[in-house]
DNA sequence: TATGTTTGAGAAACCCTTTTCCCACGCATA
DNA sequence: TATGCGTGGGAAAAGGGTTTCTCAAACATA
């Protein structure tokens, strides 16, 4: 029993020497590589068993330029968006063995530079980008990164690969169902109009009404904020009209739940006398609603899943059609 | 110019070569280590400068036995508490150039185990674990972990470190506030009573009732669920006895946002009527409220840097006392 | 002039694993 | 017996740094 290595961990030495081989027939015979009598093989690997032998995979990186590591990056410091794709990537990608740095810059040029660069120092083997807007980039440029990059629900250049969720197929789902419940004046109430997802879902609300024959009502799609104040305040709008809808199509969860407060308030029967479909899915706000609010869900994780696997995908060189990439939107529906 | 490396990345021996000297030389010159001329290290970094040299943290890990890595493990696979206690891990160590590789692990022991061996594969210095509820440890032993664990918001063993909020002092603060605001009759509305936490905040409730001679009320403690629906039904069983509170102290934001809700509905005015107080400053929540919601900050963010603060010492081999740490909360005023 | 003392810098080992040769041996063939 | 070949296994280099130790040159002292 020559075991030198006494304080730290078992390396491939402790296992070679203990099998009585050299740490190349070690590497070979853990590894599956090389030739060797298939006795020798098991004996090394039982002893490695024995030994608790893990590879260092500091070491193993150093040869392999692989370092199964990948980061993450977002200015979404609130999470709402970035963990459901966190948790997409992470399960996507750890029976790979890839772990995930994960690092929130805020609008900060400067740490997200510092962030960027401790993870390349660590070379990490790609990026991923990611967000909370579909129309903002964010505050660094990933052009000279010497690994690949893939953006999610964020801003990327034009020849690289983004992944965001279909808007419009997910509005046309949202609107679809209302009409399908039999609703004939369908109102829209949603974000700011400076949010592209704002404008493409209002687009493919109207198409999806006039491919129904329905006519828009007059009010059309009502700009406001992402609040559940505004949700409150549209329901008053919509109300001060003669006809009012029997259907609204809201632009996220928020907004929902303020729409609904006001229609229990206003003596409205959901969704009897008025059906509300929500964006979003956010289930402590869509879970919470009287009754449950009916809303799309955007796929985050599977987004996340996607991202993680066509990162490694170029990682390993293959090659990936550039561009934007939709992934379709899904209908939850509950009791609104 | 002798650039032997074409391919890759610039390396010591690029800038060794460049400048005339050794990889010896060159890494003492960078890491102001050892000694040289003057002239000879402003030399060698304005090289390394100029070839935009950055060294192979891999590589430099392998002989200095420090990867600045750690791991942070969670099962709160919602990240209403991990996203803010990572946030402030990593703005805690990134100046010490400590990256994080974060995983959700929900409450899957074989997951769990996966993502931290990858982890300690992968060289962390070190492991945070941290969960969702201070009495529920994570699906995963690390007793066995050769590397030193910090637990935020999770059950650790009782000779680890753990940070948690300081959830008596908390309650204290949510209560004395409605006192000093004169109410007199206060109620509290809370989650369920097998939650460590819950037992916490109301026992710190009585004695502060106790403490300033007012009577605990004849409902005392309502348990219920996390949600705003048991705050809601909450209102409904205070206001079917004689005596009706005048201040409210609920055990999350959610309960709280019910109450106020129900509150309404009764047409009680807050705060005149009743003033409530929530816990958790969970701000989506708290700043939608009607009026938006007076509440307690646990500080998670501070208990996340305070963690990796910790973390580090601990790596660096510092004496840190074991044991339970409590952080103060922060009573966050708003117009309930 | 002979002997000590700094000083600046490099050679080489080391960290742990993988990988590329290369070699010795045993067996079959001529 | 000499040659050829498949086979099992090892030596050594590589990967990119850090660190210890050594050494030559320059300078100071006796």
């Amino acid at each position: 029993m020559t075991d030198a290595n006494v304080g730290g961990r078992v390396t491939i030495y402790d296992v070679a020497s203990k099998a009585g081989v050299s740490t190349a027939t070690a590497s070979k015979a853990l590894n599956d590589t090389g030739r060797m009598a298939a006795e020798t093989r098991a004996r090394i690997r039982r002893v490695a068993e024995e030994l608790g032998f893990r590879p260092n995979a500091l070491a193993r990186s150093l040869t392999s330029k692989r370092s199964f590591t990948v980061g993450l990056l977002t200015d979404d410091t609130y999470g709402r968006f970035t963990l459901p794709v966190m948790a997409g990537v992470s399960e996507g990608l750890i029976d790979q063995g890839v772990s995930v740095f994960l690092c929130s810059v805020g609008g900060d040029p400067a740490l997200a530079r510092i962030h960027l660069d401790a993870m390349l120092d660590k070379q990490v083997d790609g990026i991923i980008a990611t967000g909370k807007r579909v129309d903002r980039p964010l505050p660094i440029d990933f052009s000279a990164v010497p690994v690949p990059v893939v953006y999610v629900l964020t801003e990327g250049p034009a020849e690289a690969i983004t992944l965001v969720p279909d808007e419009r197929q997910g509005a046309h789902e949202a609107v679809r169902h209302l009409i399908q419940r039999g609703c004939r004046r369908i109102a829209h109430i949603t974000g700011p109009e400076h949010f592209l997802v704002v404008r493409e879902r209002a687009l493919s609300y109207r198409q999806t009404l006039e491919a129904a024959d329905l006519r828009v009502p007059a009010a059309d799609v009502l700009y406001g904020t992402w609040s559940e104040h505004w949700g409150h305040e549209a329901v008053a709008r919509l109300w001060s009209f003669d006809e009012r809808p029997d259907g609204i199509f809201c632009g996220n969860d928020q907004i929902a739940r303020g729409v609904m407060d006001a229609l229990r308030e206003r003596g409205a029967a959901i969704p009897h006398d008025v059906a509300v479909v929500g964006f979003d899915n956010w289930e402590i706000v869509a879970e919470e609603t009287r009754p449950p609010l009916t809303t799309i869900d955007m796929n985050l994780k599977e987004l996340g899943r996607q991202a993680g696997l066509t990162l490694v995908r170029l990682v390993n060189g293959e090659e990936i059609e550039k561009g934007l990439l939709q992934l379709p939107c899904k209908l939850v529906v509950r009791s609104s």
